[in-house]
DNA sequence: ATAGAAGCTAGTTTTACATCA
DNA sequence: CGTGATGTAAAACTAGCTTCT
């Protein structure tokens, strides 16, 4: 029991039906409540008494979609939430929202279990949310929005990927159709000495190999290791194949 | 078959903070 | 050094969808 607690000199009237305040526990459902409490710390009580009130707002406003079990959770933790981590629910004197800075060691923990596991059911969220003092909300839109950062990280990547596999095969593309054009000069001016073979289409002299690969398949590791999957269900690595597939099909 | 709860994604808004002129 | 404009990351929100009971 800290200093204030011991000093706590309020006094409770409640009558009537459940409008939550941040003093209010379970064994306390009093619902009007006349706080009759002197101020130890008056700066701290005051901005404390702004809070409570802005609870009330949130709970009716910023958080409409808020299920059951976090309101359930809400009242058994009110107490302890406005104690111990005073950015929670904590709205400027003005009604705008305040954001929640999350902890160095709260983030550390919510990345640790997004390593594990990419969604939580729901006793895992409930656990983490008594964990790390949040409310199961917070911990749900924390998950969703590191999800949605992952898969905009993934994208970005696979872009740029395919970029570097555009510019290789433009590259190749120039090659090539530099070499043909100096096939072509070679056999006009040599035509009628070259034996039958030098006749017959370039891919036939030149077929591709089994060790020759897709010219993105030169970018390295990443390339082959990426595996993000398209609305249509392929993947680059499938693109590869295909690809591959596609150069012996029009050789055989 | 239908309703409602719960969870998800995608997109948006809002806030805090950093950077720069 | 202070200040306002601007950009960015992230928390929180909304709408719409699917799944399950």
């Amino acid at each position: 029991m800290n200093e204030r607690e011991r000093c706590d000199t309020t006094l409770g009237l409640g009558i009537g039906v459940g409008i939550k305040r941040e003093r209010q526990t379970k064994q306390n459902q009093r619902s009007f409540w006349l706080d009759l409490s002197l101020p130890l710390h008056p700066k701290i009580e005051a901005s404390e008494h702004v809070h409570s009130y802005d609870n009330e707002k949130d709970d009716q406003d910023s958080f409409s979609s808020k299920t059951i079990d976090d309101q359930e959770e809400e009242e058994e933790r009110g107490i302890k939430r406005s104690a111990s981590n005073t950015n929670v629910y904590n709205n400027n004197s003005d009604g705008s929202r305040k954001k929640l800075k999350l902890t160095a060691e709260q983030t550390t923990l919510l990345e640790d279990s997004f390593k594990i596991h990419c969604t939580l059911n729901t006793g895992q969220k409930q656990e983490l949310a008594k964990k790390l003092n949040l409310l199961p909300r917070q911990i749900e839109v924390w998950f969703q929005n590191r999800r949605a950062r992952t898969k905009l990280k993934h994208i970005e990547q696979e872009c740029s990927l395919l970029k570097k596999c555009c510019e290789t095969l433009n590259d190749e593309n120039r090659r090539l159709k530099k070499e043909l054009q100096e096939m072509r000069c070679y056999s006009l001016k040599f035509d009628h000495h070259q034996p039958p073979h030098s006749q017959l289409p370039l891919y036939v002299r030149y077929p591709i190999t089994s060790e020759m690969h897709h010219p993105c398949d030169k970018l390295g590791k990443s390339g082959q290791d990426t595996k993000t999957v398209f609305e249509n269900g392929g993947s680059i690595t499938q693109m590869h194949g295909n690809y591959k597939r596609n150069a012996a099909d029009k050789l055989s």
